[in-house]
DNA sequence: ACTAAAAGTTCTATAGATAGAAACTTTAGT
DNA sequence: ACTAAAGTTTCTATCTATAGAACTTTTAGT
């Protein structure tokens, strides 16, 4: 039963594999320190031959999350480590105080004045807006791409500080526009090519594609931003108020 | 730079290709009677031989996304659908009005009387619970997972009901206990084996795992579902309020 | 020292993935 | 009918993935 999901795929098996023992490492069902069970067991437990299970091993030990030893066993190497650092915020108060702990390094990718290209349904668009790409990593891991569009005044008026430091808070600190509501969308993709290049995952791997816009008093669009996040790198945390 | 990517990753460039395809099919860049460039222009875009272009075009050609034809170029066939049918809600309002419209098919795989395993960080458990897994599915496609526990008398009380109906309208339906409060937190993740086994999709595949809490009005846990819904079945949409 | 357990190595064999090239067939336009 | 465009087929070649089996080496326990 647990084969039959393997085997209809056309991704080769060794890889396959290897992603479900990463996951047993990384869910908890083996720590650091335990013994995997024996090759023979996992051939038998997958139905695979071993030169098949040798090199999911292999994987995982270039990972650094196993270390097989001749005579003793595969024990795991891997260290526990937050893998869900940063929480996607689900109420504009959060956004606002998003960033007042850890600041990401930021990487500028393009710019240009244009504007968002999509039939927004609400609220209303600027004349014009400065368009940017950009990179967000933390300790040299890079986690999001960020194509944002800022409406043209507000912008010119910080253009220094929009270009260098995180825009959001530059956004909410100001007196004029005032940000009046905010509205977020959400869905899991798989990691477009162009991105996973840009992030270092592969094609394919669980991304999430977030839209956020940002109104003025008059509904007007100030910012507008199309985020991909890695999946692995975020979480969500919804109180469900009545 | 398109081509490092694909050649970085072990996965077979004919998959990585066809998943490429895949997207701007259902990205919008290649409509239904558009005609792709030709097999020639793909080798060159993508730097790979050709019969590697042509298996993964053949893999979109049997999902009938594509039909090439002799002399005349690769037209697309696919028919535009729907592919986000699921609205993730987000407050409790919505999530009590969830399944006011279109009802799922469920498919129940396993019962038995046991608790939830981890440490809850808020609440209170009551003594025992029932614990039941289902599937959830629409027009024959299976869409979620479903690992739930439900306290033990309040299932009693209904006992031929949660068996056969949807969960959540009933919890909401009850005039005691009153849920007074509910939490959901969400992380994006690769599906696991078993997963992939009971729903059709292909392990690694984008998957959003979800957990559903729902308090009464002494903060107990009267449900506790973990569900792992398929990416490309939900989205969620935020009103991020001030 | 002996034994059992377990990973590593070697061997044979087949199928699949990929590359590059050339020739053939089909379609559409002139 | 001719030409150009584009997919299809065929060929050669190499590498990778997978299977199964047997043997060797290492580790740990008695």
């Amino acid at each position: 039963m647990l084969n039959a999901a393997l085997k209809k795929n056309k991704v080769p098996l060794y890889l396959q594999i290897a992603e479900v023992l990463r996951q047993r490492i990384n869910g908890g069902v083996w720590s650091q320190g335990d013994t995997l069970p024996s090759l023979n067991a996992l051939m038998e437990e997958f139905s695979v031959s071993k030169v098949t299970i040798r090199q999911a091993v292999k994987l995982l030990q270039e990972d650094e999350l196993l270390a097989p030893q001749r005579g003793r066993g595969t024990v795991v190497t891997a260290v526990p480590k937050n893998r869900r650092p940063l929480r996607v915020e689900t109420t504009l108060a959060d956004l606002i105080e998003m960033y007042s702990g850890d600041v990401p390094d930021v990487l500028n990718l393009s710019e240009d004045f244009s504007s968002p290209a999509d039939h927004l349904t609400e609220g209303r668009l600027a004349e014009e807006y400065f368009h940017m790409r950009r990179i967000h990593s933390r300790n040299g891991e890079r986690y999001c791409v960020i194509s944002m569009y800022i409406e043209k005044s507000v912008f010119l008026d910080s253009e220094e500080r929009f270009r260098k430091e995180l825009v959001l808070p530059i956004l909410f600190s100001l007196s004029t526009p005032k940000i009046a509501r905010a509205r977020q969308k959400m869905i899991i993709a798989k990691c477009n090519i162009e991105t996973a290049g840009l992030i270092n995952i592969s094609i394919g791997d669980p991304v999430a594609e977030i839209r956020r816009v940002l109104y003025d008093e008059n509904d007007t669009v100030i910012y507008h931003a199309d985020v991909i996040y890695r999946g692995d790198y975020i979480r969500l945390d919804m109180d469900l108020r009545p």
